[in-house]
RNA sequence: GCCCGGGUGGUGAAAUUGGCAGACACGCCAGACUUAGGAUCUGGUUCCGCAAGGAGUAAGGGUUCGACUCCCUUCCCGGGCACCA
């Protein structure tokens, strides 16, 4: 080991940086007597821009709670991977044609240098990463079980279709209905897709919440997002025509005040129902809607538009005959796509009437008449359930309509199911192949390992024009890879790059067993099937839906995951991540997880049990990060200049690891002199050890000291970094008065910074002779005796204001505590001349004298 | 509009959850050591005041012996949802 006199990181850091490695000190044992402990990030998208600042910040913490963890005699899985499939890869292959998985590669080498350079020790040895088709097989193979369960279907669905870049976007790719890339318009297109059932799962994912150690802001986030609402379905007859209209109601206590009723432009009785006068009329306004995107139909929402079918429905409690309107403020997506409109007790249905000039009928009491009123009172104009309070008149009136066969009582949730196809290249395949409806059956008849693969009823898509059938391809073709294209550009008919892809686009395939071989190739048998390949991909989401589960068992080609293996490592016991998917990610992983849970591949239908998000590092301006305002900071510079000990302690110094906080590079200077002063406390200027081998501590230093082990354990164990860190410097501040310092003291606080400041206390470390790691010095341990102040100061207030203060063993009785605070001249002053009315005492903390002039 | 989270020195922040407001740092001021210092050390640093003292945690009110902390009203900042019937 060099003997250098300096903190020189460059040089420690690296050398400590290829020990781990060397030695795999951090990996994780798959069969230990040990108590495990499984802290997982969430893994970043290898992009072509490397690390930012923010990367660090919870993967700093992290790292900090896994070798703290393993001090204290855990098991430690602390793993990284990479959500490689993505649209800046692809987009990059369209503009240069490199193949994405080269560009992946390049991407995640220099990420893996960077988190290194900070002296991240991942478990390498179980890295994975989405776009391996090791990975994506059991990324195929969930689908595939979703798929059979009848959660995966096909849908004609309208998705946003940009024309200038000649692809499909997804929602989260349009800002301000533009393109994020390049701002150019974009259309909704219906086009055939592939949609899973969240829905079924809504009432289990809303109720798992409630178990969940999670961030409540995050929770009431998924809570809104899956929207339960309570309500009833009514049934209102057409007048003159068979068709009934269904709506959905939280209100049916205000089924009396409804004075029309609105249907959907898209909702497929628009046509039927209206009368040959307004035919033309409902036809240009279902147009005009249709061309509408979402954002401008939400624009101009304070504009109630709309116009009358012509046709009238019966309110199936009085018999009323009422106009049924077509208006694009109520949507296809949710209840039934209708409502029944109470403009007396609802805010868009009276702003629709007044502008519309239609009947107003108020049917609960309250707010003076005023209109609308949205509250719960007692009914009026409601024939038998005049007087009754609304809330008992929702049950009374829902048993009438339930009497009458024409309504119940229903939950509604704003969830929608996940839209799971994407028009792209950089995707998982789906593991799935269109035969018509006679092969189908054959497959059925074959009844073999395929047939098994088939869903209770089937999924059907026209295709060109024919009705087609969806079969899962069995295990055994699995992973299906993506093919060989010339292009990586998606076609001008809005499909994916794969459909240029004829060799691997039409198969043939073997009814029994499900094998298959390119169509250009022989018929293998005379029974054996046309097929045409599932061309869309899966978007990213579904990589991230179940990567924590193959860490624990990545490299396993049977199973998704060793079942015995699972049951040791469990689910994390942590996970830190940005909030920016408090929603989409979170849920649908939480999704599919459920639907494992329901397949036994798990035992805990939750996923997540404890979840941290770290905030976000602003610029030195205090605004976001972005390239465009120049106020990047990036990690590599910091470490040339001040070391990645350094710049972690800082990350985490900065504030609470879950606030939102600007980065100030002139900040990082205090954790920098921390470091070299923790490195003096050590080294001589002569470049040898300088340390107390055989004296004792003295007494304020030993307090403090195991104070700072009290406080520091507490700390790590919460995330709260910060003010381990202030505590830390206490310490040190205290022990580099006392030279030199007796080695355990050096030792103890060398531990306590290990987890944060890896480098150096390893380099210490071993500089007092110590072989093998920091981390595998078993945690200190304080003594709570030690760590107690000698003596107690109490406070002297009178009326709540302090004048004086004394010094008392601990529990010191109240008569002599208050005795001392009479006794005390500051405190006379203010008592003279005045009434004494009260003495409080709190043991240990402070004495209030109250007091009055007279 | 609705639902969350937050406003504490020049700056980042701390405060055992109702008990000394400003720990720990940055910056700044003064001093020491230095040829020098962007190294290091010592002291100071909420505001007003020479001082005694007073004021002070976005603003106003309340509860309390005592409020950054609890309650009400208002303002500002951040996030999410946004015609969800």
């Amino acid at each position: 080991m060099a003997d250098s006199r300096d903190y020189d990181f460059s040089s420690i850091e690296p050398r400590w940086q290829a020990y781990w490695a060397d030695h795999e000190t951090f990996a994780a044992l798959d069969a230990s007597s040990k108590p495990k402990f499984y802290v997982l990030d969430m893994f970043p998208y290898p992009s072509g821009a490397g690390l930012h600042i923010g990367h660090p910040e919870g993967y700093t913490a992290s790292d900090t709670l896994k070798r703290f963890k393993k001090a204290q005699g855990f098991n430690v899985l602390h793993p990284m991977g990479w959500d490689a499939f993505g649209l800046p890869t692809e987009q990059y292959a369209i503009q240069t044609g490199q193949h994405p998985r080269k560009t992946t590669g390049v991407n995640i080498a220099r990420f893996k240098e960077q988190l290194s350079a900070l002296g991240f020790a991942y478990d390498w040895n179980r890295e994975i990463n989405t776009t391996d088709p090791h990975y994506f097989r059991w990324t195929q193979w969930i689908f595939l079980q979703l798929f059979r369960k009848g959660l995966a279907y096909v849908d004609e669905k309208p998705v946003w279709w940009c024309p200038a870049l000649g692809t499909v976007l997804a929602n989260e790719e349009i800002i301000d209905g533009k393109s994020e890339r390049g701002s150019h318009p974009v259309e909704r297109r219906a086009l055939r897709q592939w949609v899973l059932r969240i829905t079924d799962y809504a009432e289990r994912l809303l109720d798992g919440l409630k178990d969940l150690d999670w961030p409540d802001s995050t929770k009431r986030l998924q809570q809104n997002w899956i929207g339960r609402s309570e309500g009833a379905e009514i049934d209102f007859a057409i007048e003159g025509q068979d068709a009934k209209l269904k709506v959905f109601t939280t209100r049916p206590d205000t089924l009396f005040g409804a004075t029309y009723m609105v249907i959907a432009p898209e909702h497929p009785l628009v046509s039927t129902l209206s009368t040959t006068g307004q035919r033309e009329v409902v036809a240009s306004y279902v147009r005009q809607a249709a061309v509408k995107s979402d954002l401008e139909r939400a624009e101009i929402a304070k504009e109630k538009t709309g116009v009358p079918t012509g046709a009238y429905a019966i309110n199936p409690v009085n018999g009323q005959r009422i106009p049924i309107w077509v208006a694009d403020y109520v949507l296809l997506t949710y209840g039934t796509g209708a409502i029944m409109a109470v403009p007396a007790h609802d805010e868009r249905d009276h702003a629709f009437a007044t502008a519309f000039g239609l009947d107003i009928v108020q049917v609960i009491e309250g707010n003076d008449g005023v209109l609308p009123f949205c509250d719960d009172g007692k009914m009026m104009n409601s024939a038998e359930f005049d007087g009754m309070h609304s809330a008992d008149a929702k049950k009374a009136i829902l048993a009438k309509l339930a009497a009458n066969n024409c309504g119940k009582a229903t939950i509604n949730y704003k969830l929608r199911d996940w839209l799971f196809s994407r028009q792209r290249f950089w995707g998982e395949p789906f593991p799935i192949v269109w035969v018509s409806q006679a092969d189908y059956q054959a497959i059925r008849d074959a009844d073999g390992a395929l047939a098994q693969m088939l869903p209770q009823s089937p999924v059907t898509a026209n295709l060109n024009g024919q009705v087609q059938y969806a079969v899962g391809l069995p295990e055994s073709e699995l992973p299906l890879d993506l093919p060989e294209v010339k292009s990586f550009a998606p076609t001008g008919e809005a499909e994916s790059p794969l459909s240029q892809a004829s060799d691997w686009l039409n198969i043939w395939l073997d009814p029994v067993s499900g094998a298959t071989v390119p169509a250009g190739e022989a018929r293998p048998q005379p029974n054996w099937l046309n097929a045409t390949r599932e061309i869309n991909t899966m978007p990213q989401w579904a990589g991230s839906c179940w990567y924590y589960l193959r860490y624990i068992d990545p490299h396993n080609n049977e199973q998704l995951v060793d079942p015995a293996k699972a049951a040791y490592w469990g689910m994390p016991d942590l996970y830190i991540g940005g909030a920016e998917h408090a929603v989409l990610h979170l849920l649908y992983a939480r999704f599919w997880h459920h639907v494992l849970y329901d397949l036994e591949v798990v035992k805990d239908p939750e996923p997540f049990r404890k979840l941290f998000h770290q905030g976000i590092i602003l610029g030195e301006d205090g605004e976001k990060m972005s390239k465009s305002r120049g106020n990047v900071v990036n990690p590599d510079t910091i470490i040339s200049q001040y070391g990645a000990d350094a710049l972690r302690m800082y990350l985490m110094f900065l504030g609470p690891l879950e606030a939102m906080k600007p980065w100030n590079t002139k900040g990082i200077e205090g954790i920098a002199r921390f470091l070299r002063k923790l490195w003096r406390l050590v080294i001589g200027e002569n470049g040898a050890v300088q340390v107390d081998y055989s004296g004792q501590l003295d007494t304020d230093s030993t307090r403090v000291l195991h104070q700072t082990i009290r406080k520091v354990t507490e700390d790590y164990e919460s995330l709260r970094f910060n003010t381990a860190i202030a505590q830390m410097m206490v310490c040190l501040n205290q022990l580099a008065k006392v030279a030199p310092v007796p080695i355990a003291a050096v030792e103890n606080l060398l531990q306590l910074l290990a987890p944060l400041a890896p480098h150096i206390t390893e380099e210490l470390w071993s500089r007092l002779e110590h072989s093998g790691s920091i981390s595998e010095a078993p945690w200190p341990q304080y003594d709570p005796a030690l760590a107690e102040e000698a003596s107690i100061k109490i406070i002297f207030q009178v009326n709540g204001r302090l004048r004086g203060e004394g010094y008392f063993a601990k529990d010191a009785p109240a008569e002599s505590v208050i005795a001392a605070a009479k006794a005390d001249p500051k405190v006379q002053v203010h008592l003279e001349g005045k009434t004494l009315r009260r003495e409080i005492h709190i043991p240990n903390r402070i004495v209030n004298l109250v007091v009055s002039d007279s």
